[in-house]
DNA sequence: CTCGCACATGTGAGCGCTCTCCAACAATCC
DNA sequence: GGATTGTTGGAGAGCGCTCACATGTGCGAG
């Protein structure tokens, strides 16, 4: 047990705080008030630990941080269908947003929706001792499991929200649901059909019910309601059927990836878009200005999503109860899919 | 200060392993061992201390594990341009088989590309403690930056590779592009036309290449390159420059988006495809068989590119000095968007 | 009946940081 | 000139875990 302690050990361990302390000559504490920006260190001093910083390469050791002050400055995001554009530009916007706001975002993905791997997504952020946590899946399940989930941190839920709820943030589906459907009626169309998303699915539930309301309003009954599940393929699908119902002017596709199919069966079926049929999507992917003809749909601002959320995450923890921000509103982009209710 | 010591203290600590052990009678010890299923610990005893955990609703504290182990089995990713196909479809298959094989995944995507940036997102990972750092950002810079970045930790490269780089998977991009040129040389066109990416993308410059070469080795001269970067519209704005030189038959573009917008172009300029001209896209993004005329393409197993790279991390990772894989090959997926040259 | 050896469990140090206290020293006041 | 500030610095505990070790059993062998 004498002499050398097995100094020579391998791998070099990283720098401490100790390290740097020992090289600048000063105490482990005043090398920590550097490093949180205290005010309480002279200019000389702040100096000289800078320059030893930098010589050693130190870097501050997060987990050690995190044990002694119980915060890891992480918002943790849970999404499903990253591939989708909605969904992809959601997590992008609220890591950017929580970056501003002075947070780490970790956002896990869900690949299969179930229960058990919400719970398991969950669970991960929590090992990684996230301070709140974003749920982003627009589904009625998620929706559920995050309100029965008693969690001692924040949750907030952002898009597939009704107006009003606390702690969620979104964007009026159902608004832009009429706005679509309501140009259509406008431009004389006796009726307007659907082609709608999965209905377990927060925003096709809502798409669906504005669709319906804009009838509504106006005494009309709406026209066929056919069910896809956002894809191309499901909307090619669903356009087909519709080709066939020649009474059919004018269809409201809940997401323009299923728009894309139906504007592509309709062709086929020889049916002259907007001449016979005028189409609208919902997303406003960049690809849709693109189609033939180029596709009237419903934008939506996720960028403004993702602050929104990040701005309720922050609220609720500076302590506010329940925090609550408004329903954003979608815009209509008129373009070349959508015409007058052909005569007859 | 005599009497009560701050007992009411608000917000309940989470239980610790010591609270887990009082309530099973053990020793923290014990818990430990229980929890990393070491097989020192009676039946019984491991019984009790699962039910003190269940009761206690006890979560092991990552941070103090990490803090005491060193390893934080979490694996980083740097990715850039999340919201296009192919990145997005990466980060997905990393974060899945990173999974699988026991880690998980931190994706930091960079919005602007520049070396800053890209320091910036590797430094937010390092902070992570992160054991090992998959790039997947087909860029130029990040390929150089990476190269020259010398951490302690394994760093390996994901798509815009060279055959037989160590450290990196990828997709042979070469191999893809000759796929797309000889299928539209083979129908019998005397050139072929090329969209290509930006071209300080690695991938960019390697389908461009295979084009190139594809020509080469029949002795032909390529068709006009017009440069795009990676959007429809720019697509588009490429196909009516293409649309007007008459003698091109032939197309291939660099990605599927870019496609839709070449086709656009094209069809408003009343050139007929395949008829007048054939085009060919790459990536494969699922609405692509549904443009008009569905699109012929290149497509590439994202998936099995993320396991390659998780591969490659968890080899290096136990030891391995430079491991190294093979280029997956890419697929031609013919569709109706080409056909034979036209007569003349 | 002691020894030894497997097994099962407990003890204590230490990972790198922040926090709460306390010490040293200069400048200021009555 | 001694008490009173304010500024700058240091010492030490403790966050919750794992590690290396010490300890306490039971049981067959010498």
């Amino acid at each position: 047990m004498a002499g050398g302690s097995g100094s020579g050990n391998g791998r070099r361990r990283s720098p401490s705080m100790a390290d740097v302390a020992a090289l600048a000559g000063v105490s482990h504490q005043t090398v920590s008030r550097v490093l949180n920006d205290s005010p309480l260190v002279r200019e000389d001093t702040r100096e000289r630990v800078h320059a030893a910083i930098v010589e050693l390469g130190y870097r501050r050791n997060a987990a050690a941080r995190l044990l002694a002050t119980n915060r890891s400055g992480r918002i943790g995001m849970v999404s499903a269908h990253l591939a989708l554009h909605g969904p992809s530009m959601i997590a992008g916007a609220v890591q950017e947003a929580g970056r501003e706001a002075g947070y780490d975002v970790s956002v896990v993905g869900v690949l299969q929706l179930s229960e058990e791997a919400l719970r398991n997504a969950v669970d991960r952020l929590l090992d990684q001792a996230v301070e709140a946590i974003v749920v982003a899946v627009a589904h009625r399940d998620a929706h559920h499991l995050v309100r029965s989930l008693s969690l001692p941190i924040p949750v907030v839920l952002a898009q597939g929200v009704e107006p009003g709820e606390a702690m969620a943030a979104g964007i009026d589906q159902v608004a832009g649901a009429r706005l679509a459907t309501d140009h259509l009626l406008d431009a004389g169309h006796r009726s307007v059909a659907h082609v709608s998303g999965p209905t377990d699915w927060t925003e096709a539930a809502q798409r669906c019910e504005g669709w319906r309301r804009a009838h509504e309003a106006r005494g009309l009954l709406p026209g066929p309601e056919v069910p896809g599940d956002w894809s191309a393929s499901s909307g090619y699908d669903a356009g087909r059927r519709i080709a066939q119902d020649l009474s059919v002017t004018a269809v409201f596709v809940a997401n323009d990836a299923m728009a894309l199919g139906v504007l592509k069966a309709l062709h086929e079926a020889g049916r002259d878009v907007p001449g016979d049929v005028s189409v609208v999507g919902f997303d406003d992917i960049p690809e849709s200005d693109f189609y033939f003809p180029s596709l009237t749909t419903v934008a939506q601002d996720f960028l403004d999503l993702g602050r929104r959320a990040v701005e309720l995450t922050v609220r609720a923890l500076s302590g506010e109860e329940r925090p609550t921000v408004e329903l954003a509103e979608p815009v209509l982009l008129v373009r070349s899919s959508t015409g007058p209710a052909p005569a007859g």
